[in-house]
RNA sequence: GGUCCCAUCGUCUAGUGGCCUAGGACACUGGCCUCUCACGCCGGUAACACGGGUUCGAAUCCCGUUGGGACCA
């Protein structure tokens, strides 16, 4: 039998880290049984689900490039099926017609909760002769009263639930709406789901909806539950803890393959490796080695884990991923960006060169846009104290004959560059770092930059020559 | 309140009865490298929640306590 699994998210928001990792789960589980996955979308409760959800979520697994095979799928399409479902329970007496209202069954709670007791519905409706007539009824599922539900659960093991613990829950609401612990059972079913692979805050349901697969006669898929994610002080990851949406940290400059390799270690791990490119997921991937324990989101963790993937990259993908970046700085304008993509505006090959220098120093692509800036422009942004410090009177001359140097060196890479530096600090007796230092605060604007020859040779011997010479013409004899 | 789940460095985790004086990673930190910053390399601080069993032997199995989380609304 194939493995069919799904991720099956509610648009009531942005596609949340929690999702993404279960999402990833389901995903990776379903590539290394070579299964399908599919992508279903639980909207039923119409209130509060959103079509700008939904186009987040898709959003979300697209960039992650977590592929679907089968969906999405609606549950808004799919409400008469679960009517005729509750229909055939009603009709072979597995549910009935419940017509407490919702306020008395809130007020009842309450007593019963101040009484100490439990809040349990008590059944009142099970077995009601004559209905009133004016109420619409909600339908409510007959729990067996006896016997146990044994889940036998791939990563928390054999979890047993009685009965007896559980009360006749509601399956379709008096607005005729199904409720959540049904319609999962019925699309599940219907769409031959063999492992359902959710978070664990979903294993008290379990008992409950295996209830109902029993009785509308489904075959029972095998479960596994999910540690959660916490936030930092222990509890529920929620906006509290800072981003929760994936999109929030593409816009903060992460890589898909970044977040994806710093979820799949939140719960799962393989010996000692960290750092797992998709293919080796999928091939290493498997339930057993996912923990039992909840996991706390860690965003330094990440963050190490993007400036790996950064680093490692190839600098013509990362140039075109930095280009959204660069205008969101102010860096280069949307024309000049718009242009690049036909009449080379900004010249990808030579924004790929900047990248390759920049990339072992920055950790998310707003950094690296950032660094970037003075490659991309001529206006340049000084650091006073940079400029205090280096661009001195007693500095001037040396740029001078820097300048001088730097003129006749042919051809202008990095290593005649960095010969010219060496004959300076030779005739001058001088450190390498008394010429580097004050040279790049006059070309870059700043005390930090990759290595000044390799800057110089990217940059070119044109625009060096006018940089020095304006940092030169700021020096006061 | 009831039910269920969970418990190794601050955090993510390895560990499936002897290989554990508990390993790796992030973070923190000392040093090396060095034209700056990073990268990289070498080193350091730091954990089996507690109490009982079982066993020749327990981080590992069992029970309890404590603590945390989730669900029931």
């Amino acid at each position: 039998m194939t493995v069919r699994v799904r991720f099956a998210p509610s648009p009531t928001g942005y596609l949340h880290i929690g999702g993404v990792r279960t999402a990833l789960f389901n995903y990776l589980f379903a590539r290394n049984h070579k299964g399908k996955f599919i992508l279903r979308i639980e909207d039923t409760d119409r209130s509060r689900s959103t079509e700008e959800s939904i186009a987040a979520i898709i959003e979300g697994m697209k960039w992650l490039g977590l592929d679907w095979d089968e969906g999405p799928f609606r549950q808004t399409d799919r409400l008469d099926i679960y009517k005729q479902h509750a229909e055939k329970l009603l009709k072979e007496e597995k549910a009935y017609y419940c017509y407490c209202t919702p306020e008395e069954l809130e007020q009842r709670r309450k007593e019963a909760l101040s009484k100490g007791a439990v809040p349990k519905y008590d059944g009142r409706c099970r077995e009601l002769k004559n209905s009133p007539k004016d109420i619409k009824p909600a339908i409510r599922f007959k729990t067996p009263k006896e016997g146990q539900i044994i889940v036998d659960d791939l990563i928390k093991g054999r979890v047993v639930f009685d009965n007896m613990q559980l009360d006749d829950l509601i399956i379709m609401r008096s607005d005729g709406i199904p409720t959540y612990n049904f319609t999962v059972v019925i699309d599940d079913a219907a769409m031959n789901i063999t492992h359902v692979i959710r978070g664990d805050d979903h294993l008290n349901n379990t008992p409950r909806q295996i209830n109902i697969y029993n009785a509308l006669g489904y075959p029972i898929p095998k479960f596994g539950h999910l540690p959660m994610i916490l936030g930092s002080d222990k509890t529920r990851l929620s906006k509290r803890h800072g981003a929760t949406s994936v999109m929030a940290y593409k816009d903060m400059g992460y890589l898909p393959e970044a977040m994806l390799n710093y979820l799949v270690r939140l719960g799962w791990s393989y010996k000692d490796q960290e750092i797992f490119s998709l293919e080796e997921l999928i091939e290493k991937f498997a339930l057993e080695n996912v923990g039992k324990a909840a996991a706390v989101f860690n965003p330094e963790k990440l963050l190490w884990l993007n400036s790996h993937y950064i680093n490692v990259g190839d600098p013509k993908r990362l140039a075109r991923l930095l280009m959204p970046f660069l205008i969101n700085e102010g860096i280069i304008s949307v024309r000049q960006a718009h242009d690049a993509k036909d009449k080379a505006e900004i010249d990808i090959d030579y924004l790929a060169k900047a990248v390759a220098s920049l990339k072992e120093r920055n950790r998310t692509l707003v950094e690296l846009a950032n660094s970037a800036r003075y490659f991309l422009t001529d206006d340049i942004k000084w650091d006073e104290k940079a400029v205090a410090k280096f661009l001195t009177p007693e500095n001037k001359l040396l740029l001078k004959e820097l300048t001088e140097k730097l003129k006749k060196v042919e051809p202008f890479n990095h290593i005649e560059i960095e010969k010219s530096f060496n004959e300076l600090k030779d005739e001058k007796g001088l450190k390498l770092g008394q010429i580097a230092q004050p040279s790049r605060v006059a070309i870059t604007g700043s005390t930090v930059s990759p290595g000044i020859f390799e800057v110089i040779e990217i940059i070119g011997k044109e625009r060096i020559i006018k940089r020095l010479e304006r940092a030169i013409g700021m020096i006061a004899s």
